[in-house]
DNA sequence: GAGTGGTCTAGACCACTAA
DNA sequence: TAGTGGTCTAGACCACTCT
């Protein structure tokens, strides 16, 4: 009765991550060699690395060579959030999200620019607010655009603290494999300004994804605001 | 008389980057499956496997199980430029950048904030302007702060297309292994805007980038404000 | 069913770090 | 010099796509 097609590094990646996320692994600490931690769960070393790359490639460890791997140091919040799609999900755990109830549009000229797709093209709207837990003030607006073939399920989403492509996966069996995104310097606009407590004209970071499925199908866009002193989008790459 | 310490995968992978790059390999087209690349370049499926790892992971080619390989689609040139430091080095190739003279400065409390030191730390300073290739305006203007160990080398320090950490690699033997960036949005100050030909107050890009050499010593940092309508900074993805 | 990329094993040698 | 992570080989099985 063992479990398939999720790959073991995941599974040896999830439960170091997890460890360090707790702190029961703390920023400097030493990881077990790749030797050991093949020893101990019973992989080879491939699989090991396969974890660590990732781990690595989420900035939560440092590597060396000939010296060993540790525990980052650094803010463990923020921090390469969005590294991958399963980072992704921690960022949205950390805040909530208000989202206004979907309904269908079709994209008019200036947010079908904005979005790259044809103008007239059918989605469903969703518009959201997102606060981090404990703020006061949004650090986001956003309007998210899901493919119709979801329009059966949109009626069941909810606000809080689970992501749309989340509850999508949940809801409809969605599994994004490649997101991008565009970001961009704004000026707010009145709107925006005053959805987020800012003064208009106010620098903001304009965060424009396109979520892809399988096959390089597009099945959810979203385009966020956010205010300029309240967010800082940070990456990290080694090599 | 076989090169050294440059490992294969990366020798394969800088072979396809740049057939894909020179576009003998259109975006959409196929490449050569594992075994075929593995066979051609006779290593193995592994160093075939690091090599493509490389290419997906700057956002040039696309692979699928059961599918195949193919070169990305989307526009070549900033896409995830900034996706590792060799990807960095492509980015300052498109681009040329005038720079001042080198010289030492003490940090201030408002920039040593800014970039996360002490105040007082010193370091040398060099001002820049980034233009890109057959354009008018400047896309960024960066301020730069260079490890005082480099105060030798720093009056060889060129304008050009070469990036400064890639010359500090060649006169000083410097090499970076990792970089962070945040990036925020800011509104341009009188001083910005005059640089970059904008109105005061428009919308910003700042990316501060730490570069870090073998174990985790900083060696040069960097500031840089990109007039938001004039840069998008864009990342791309999978998981 | 044939062929693709994704996962995984069990080895090996090497460059580098630290003691 | 002993031990680390980085590179590399030669296999294997699997999930998936395409036909």
């Amino acid at each position: 009765m063992s479990e398939r097609t999720v790959p073991r590094y995941a599974v040896l990646a999830s439960q170091l991550r997890a460890d360090i996320l707790a702190r029961r692994l703390k920023p400097g600490d030493p990881l077990p060699t790749e030797a050991q931690l093949s020893a101990a769960f019973g992989v080879s070393r491939f699989t090991v690395r396969e974890a660590l790359r990732a781990l690595a490639g989420e900035g939560l460890i440092r590597r060396r060579r000939g010296s060993g791997t540790r525990v980052a140091d650094g803010r463990p919040a923020l921090r390469q959030a969005l590294a991958d799609t399963r980072a992704l999900l921690q960022y949205a755990a950390a805040s909530s999200f208000q989202i206004s109830p979907a309904r269908p549009v079709s994209l008019r000229a200036p947010e079908a620019a904005l979005l790259g797709r044809p103008p007239g093209e059918p989605w469903l709207h969703v518009r959201g607010i997102r606060v981090m837990d404990g703020a006061a003030a949004p650090i986001a607006v956003t309007d998210a655009y899901l493919h119709p073939r979801f329009a059966p399920v949109v009626d069941r989403l909810e606000s809080g603290h689970e992501a749309l492509f989340s509850q999508l996966a949940r809801l409809a069996g969605l599994r994004i494999t490649r997101v991008t995104q565009e970001i961009q310097a704004v000026n707010a606009t009145a709107a925006e300004a005053g959805l987020l407590g800012i003064g208009r004209g106010a620098a903001c970071l304009r965060i424009i994804r396109h979520y892809f499925e399988d096959g390089d199908s597009l099945v959810e866009m979203s385009c966020s605001v956010h205010p300029g002193e309240r967010f800082t989008y940070m990456v990290e790459t080694s090599g």
